[in-house]
DNA sequence: CTGGAATCTGTAGTGGCTACAGATGCAAGG
DNA sequence: CCTTGCATCTGTAGCCACTACAGATTCCAG
């Protein structure tokens, strides 16, 4: 054991295995400023502590989750200035719900529509195709007036 | 009522109004193929027929229906050469049925893990907060292998 | 003929990465 | 010590499907 600092941490391709996160995600991510500028090895490699590794971490859960990088970079400046209001995370998260529930609903709606065609449809070599037909015949959206 | 043609056709405006489409929008398909080259008046303005505000309508309702671009794209080639197989059709809307399906199962998933984190927050001012924490405690993603 | 709206071309920006090219760094084996 | 070969470096361009300009030209009603 090395008097001095014995865990030198992580190489950029050490955080991406541990985070699942792309090594050319994590350099975005830093060109983006969403993650700090990590150490650097005398040769210029990066080197990463745990902390950098706990925050792609909560990068990496909140995109899955579908945040977008505007909404995480908002979650992570309350987090740095440990000015965490929970009613304002409540209030993010419940927003982005409402965008996840609306896409839901919007999906569903092409769901049926596409059902609908398909059952329509022989689906033998017959030239005239229904769905063809329907996606012609929708007829012209009218203007807005 | 002029002797030689009555029906001038539509200009760009025109059939963005009439299709919905974003006059930027068509000038991008033009570009990239999607809609054949339109006519030009003398001075150079683009002069569609009906059958460009058809195709405009079509490539505009399977766009609403999620259809991708290339998606479009095969469709109407199979409508130019009158080689609309019905099987062919049926085929990708099937699939395009079944990505619209995986997207809802997969934002279904989103959905509930949101509503959980939600649900564990008192909202109040507390620093402490459950959803913060859950973002961070996901836990380390392990390695594939 | 004039004035203002419509349209023209071309380029750059959006989000969130991904994919290179070509130059280095680093660590283990001989 | 030196090689070998993988890891990492920087920088740029591409992806999708548009959208947003700037600056020039055309069109048409009054």
């Amino acid at each position: 054991m090395s008097g001095i600092t014995n865990t030198r941490g992580y190489g950029i391709g050490a955080i991406s295995r541990e985070t699942g996160v792309n090594i050319e995600t994590i350099r975005y991510y830093e060109k983006i400023a969403l993650m700090p500028d990590p150490g650097r090895t005398s040769g210029g490699n990066r080197q990463y502590s745990h902390d950098h590794l706990k925050r792609l971490s909560f990068i990496r859960h909140s995109r899955d989750l579908g945040f977008r990088i505007e909404e995480i970079r908002a979650l992570l400046s309350m987090v740095d200035q440990k000015d965490v209001s929970c009613g304002d995370v409540h209030r993010m998260t419940m927003q982005h719900l409402g965008t996840v529930r609306a896409k839901i609903a919007h999906l569903q709606v092409l769901e049926s529509a596409l059902q609908d065609m398909a059952s329509e449809c022989a689906k033998g070599d017959v030239p005239d195709c229904p769905i063809i037909e329907s996606l012609f015949e929708m007829g012209v959206v009218e203007p807005k007036a």
